[in-house]
DNA sequence: GTTGAGCGTT
């Protein structure tokens, strides 16, 4: 029986739930079955994936009907290389509807007298909401599904073996990329006001013009708008920083308005 | 260019 998760979460009124961490994105449950089944019975196991790509998320739930298993499994297989990945094995905290669970076993299923004043539970967030708003939150992974999604099940030992350097690379900058952001703003600004907009606008602003009935037609004005949040502070002195080149900021205004 | 903190579906 390898169709867990197909039908939809069964009885999970006396199971006992484990979160398995860490395993790979291509471990499925039929993998982790054998695994988990050695030691106790195992009800079901359940491995969320994403709904764009359907890939596993990286983690599953296995469900054990005796908690003595569970904490068996927990124990004999907490820090266990699977697919050479060491996977962590621990207690679930929260329910499939975030109920009450102790020890991965769920006591009540959210019961109404609650600590919590739900008065009415007036939230009717839809789950595709949700969904996506935690999905793309979490997985930064969205960034080149795209392309590489269709080709990562192609043969890719080649490439590691050649790929074999002792040179590590370096950690620590390669995730820092935050203190380019000040040059930016810098480069940014001193290019908005040198550029100005009107030297290029000539060419733009015609394209604009004639095309009145375009749906989108109106993005420029709401963007411009959105970028000046309160154009009274931006001058508390009363006399504006920005002030250089009358000529040019002037064209600038022009523009603006 | 091959990801990695975390808590779940019919």
């Amino acid at each position: 029986m390898s169709h867990f998760g197909r039908s939809g979460p069964p009885d999970i009124t006396d199971t006992y739930s484990l979160l398995v961490l860490n395993i790979t994105f291509r471990t499925t449950a039929d993998d982790l079955f054998p695994l988990f089944d050695k030691y106790g019975k195992v009800v079901d196991i359940f491995i969320p994936k994403d709904r764009r790509t359907g890939d596993s998320r990286g983690f599953a739930f296995v469900r054990y009907k005796y908690a003595d298993e569970a904490q068996k499994a927990v124990d004999r297989l907490d820090g266990r290389v699977v697919d050479g990945r060491e996977i962590t094995v621990q207690f679930a905290k929260y329910g499939p509807n975030a109920e009450m669970i102790s020890k991965g076993r769920i006591i009540e299923s959210v019961p109404r007298s609650k600590f919590r004043s739900r008065s009415r539970s007036p939230r009717r967030r839809h789950q595709d909401d949700y969904y996506r708003d935690r999905d793309y939150r979490r997985s930064h992974r969205s960034r080149s599904y795209d392309r590489y999604e269709r080709d990562r099940y192609r043969e890719r030992s080649r490439y590691y073996r050649r790929r074999s350097r002792s040179r590590s690379a370096s950690p620590g900058y390669s995730k820092g990329r935050a203190r380019r952001r000040y040059d930016d703003d810098r480069q940014s600004g001193s290019r908005s006001m040198s550029a100005s907009p009107a030297r290029h606008s000539p060419s733009s602003r015609k394209s604009l013009s004639p095309h009145k009935a375009s749906p989108r037609g109106e993005s420029p004005e709401r963007s411009f708008d959105g970028r000046s949040p309160s154009p009274r502070s931006v001058s508390p002195r009363g006399r504006p920083a920005d002030s250089r080149s009358p000529s040019q900021n002037s064209d600038v205004m022009s523009f603006a308005f």
